[in-house]
DNA sequence: CAATACATACCGACCGGTCGGTATATTATG
DNA sequence: CATAATATACCGACCGGTCGGTATGTATTG
């Protein structure tokens, strides 16, 4: 095996174990001594990877960010009309409820660092208002082809990212508390029962 | 000035203080050393106050659950129907968020914090679950009283409270963004739509 | 004088990051 | 093909500094 390759492995050995630190124990509480204990590397290793401890939580985080652009783009292009493309969405978000169960504190504290830290914030901001504008697209094109009623799509956007942030929230607060992923298709029904053109 | 009035404006400051900190900066960031300066306050005066840094952070959690419980309560009780009382929580919102502008990072800070420590997590969830009943009960009442439609009350108040937090995310992330009170009156707005019978 | 409300001085643990060094793989050279 | 030169991957001791918390002193008040 190349020495390359077990680069990588090493890297994302870190990566991982990492990721399970920061979603158990929060960015602050764990030092990179116990990620390199876990991971089973040195701090000389550590660093010989990462320049910081902040790169290492922004890669973790871009990774996040990429899987759920995936996702999302995926959602679009399987569904014919806009409501389909909604609903398909909901759907897939209770795979990524499923998936991310013990993740979601890692993300609240990508969000949490994000308030403070510029850089993170930049990191974290940047695809979010990416998604408003993708939603804002989607509201836009449903209102065009007629399955919509002709809201403000910039505040319809606004309304469904919080529906699905405020959901990721409740997941992460109280995991065993509901099935997130049905209450997520239920809300965006709900929504949709005032949005769509029909009565 | 008697030394117990004294000694409650001393209090007070190092509350007030710590809240600003910790918003600004974070839990972790912010030592007890600069509470202390900012406060005009040494390391003594504090731990005569408070026990612990934990204790200084749950105190200011249960001060803003309190007055969470107080607006809510004095929404419902203003209004007739069970849509007019939900609007007007909205509207109650847009002045939560003007009042809350700087400090959402902290109520972020909390969150942060339950979903690691227990004690924290305790006084966050048991509030938070009230609210989620305190909404089934609207929704179930606005059901019987006919005036929404027979949904399940238990997901329709999931989706309000997430709606709720997911637009505090957003407004923390976000403050200029948008009107982020305006902008919970139109989620609501779309919700009813969805649940009021009169299609 | 007893209790309260602070101030001062200090402790020990810990943490992010550095640095000199080593072992192994890769490449260049004769 | 052998070997020298270099680059990569990693080690682990160490450092400056910070932080939460404590022990003890002192001034004020009732």
């Amino acid at each position: 095996m190349t020495t390359q390759h077990r680069a990588e492995e090493t890297r994302a050995r870190i990566l991982q174990e990492a990721a399970a630190c920061f979603a158990q124990y929060g960015y602050d509480a764990v030092g990179i001594a116990e990620i390199c204990r876990r991971a089973g590397v040195t701090k000389g290793g550590f660093y010989h990877h990462f320049p910081s401890k902040q790169a290492l939580f922004l890669e973790l985080l871009n990774r996040w960010l990429g899987g759920l652009d995936m996702q999302m783009e995926a959602a679009r292009r399987g569904a014919t009309t806009i409501p389909e493309a909604l609903r398909q969405m909901a759907s897939k978000a209770q795979y990524v409820f499923e998936a991310a169960k013990g993740q979601i504190p890692l993300y609240l504290e990508f969000w949490s660092k994000a308030a403070r830290d510029p850089v993170v914030w930049q990191a974290t901001i940047e695809p979010y208002r990416r998604y408003r504008d993708v939603f804002r697209g989607i509201v836009e094109a449903g209102i065009a082809e007629g399955s919509l009623q002709p809201v403000d799509p910039e505040r319809a956007a606004q309304v469904i990212v919080a529906l699905a942030v405020g959901l990721l929230l409740q997941g992460m607060l109280d995991p065993e508390g509901a099935n997130w992923g049905e209450v997520m298709k239920e809300g965006i029904q709900i929504l949709l029962s005032g949005l769509e053109k029909e009565c």
